[in-house]
DNA sequence: CATTGATTCAAGCAAACGTATGAATTAAAC
DNA sequence: GTTTAATTCATACGTTTGCTTGAATCAATG
């Protein structure tokens, strides 16, 4: 039995090291040096370094998802029969990943950092399964074309891109809006934030659609 | 003199090259293989890699704020004496870039992209050098201030921010909105683009301010 | 205790990296 | 036409890269 699971330690070293730079810029001595483990440990374990990225990858995206998808469901379930609340909908889905980055010491805050360089530095494989993931944004589709009838399907994908938009900025350039502002802005505020958040995607969502 | 202008090709080959993949993942010798240059071009013309990176970025940064700002001033002499229109601010924000990305060939569209990737791949050095940039936005806040003269100085710059997410996340990640909506939206349409964008974003703004 | 299968380890491989150098080449100045 | 300075070139240096290997170590089973 290993008890404190090189494999395990591997992904989280791996994990908080890809947030923070680009793949190619991060070695396998680096992490593994971190990790404290040996340097050949990467490749019995996983393979390869691109093998190892996948894994991290993997191990959290699906929690993920689901905890979005429950939240809508959730939403969906206390409107009984009508649509959800244009809200509540656009609520659930940036709100998890933004309480996760406000969870230190779970690894789920790393990790959202991690989505985010994948989107820009992720092998061809990698996209194609991020893109597979956006399946899991059809159920947000459909229920904001319950909840807005009148709104043709491709504004509701349109203004769905946008709401992701907030929601990426918002995570990884948080930063930046601190040195605009010259530190007015309360960073720390989570709950004030998602409010915000979603209070502008929803002005957004119900603004007439251009001519 | 130099008819081909070495530089110049260095500048353009690596400003492709970094737009497509992280810095350290493209490597000199495939720059100035790809330029058809010598290896030790770069070396001789900018010094290192580094400085080569700081090159390209300098090169267009200049030129598109600038154009930001003259379309800023352009809706503020038109509204006279009272403040400008909220759309015509936001326009003046997001029109140049995203106009930059439809110009293929003249090397904006490329730049672009590049810019998005110094944004989650630069340098601590290059991180400074953006924050500086975003003093050019300080203008916009102003604007915006006398436009909407009962909103707090820090919603305004949260949903700067926002707005600023919108731009970005529709820049490089524009392919992404193709898959989730199965291609029923239509991306190249420009015009189109800003509008229902700086649509969603004048929403956003006045949007009421949360408890 | 011996055996077996899973892991860890130090060491090393070939390849690619950024950078440096001195000679060859070019273009302009005199 | 010779001189001078700027540029290009082939080549090489010292590191670092991802990955491999065969021996050492470990935990559990018989």
């Amino acid at each position: 039995m290993r008890r404190p699971d090189t494999k395990e330690i591997i992904l989280d070293t791996a994990e908080r090291l890809f947030a923070g730079r680009s793949f190619s810029s991060v070695s396998l001595r680096e992490i593994t040096a971190e990790a404290g483990v040996n340097l050949a440990a990467v490749n019995y374990h996983f393979g390869s370094k691109d093998a190892l990225l996948l894994a991290v990858f993997r191990r959290r995206a699906v929690d993920l998802n689901r905890e979005r998808l429950n939240l809508l469901r959730e939403a969906e379930a206390r409107a009984g029969d009508g649509p959800a609340p244009l809200y509540d909908i656009l609520h659930a889905l940036v709100c998890p990943p933004i309480r996760w980055t406000q969870q230190p010491g779970s690894g789920q805050s790393v990790f959202i950092q991690f989505m985010g360089r994948v989107r820009t530095d992720g092998t061809p494989e990698m996209r194609n399964l991020m893109d597979r993931e956006v399946g899991h944004l059809q159920p947000f589709a459909a229920a904001l074309a319950r909840t807005l009838p009148g709104l043709p399907q491709a504004e509701i994908y349109w203004r769905l891109h946008f709401t992701l938009a907030l929601m990426h900025y918002t995570i990884t350039d948080l930063r930046r809006l601190d040195a605009i502002s010259g530190g007015i802005c309360d960073l720390a505020d989570t709950d004030a934030l998602i409010a915000r958040m979603v209070g502008f995607a929803v002005a957004g969502f119900e603004a007439p659609v251009a001519a």
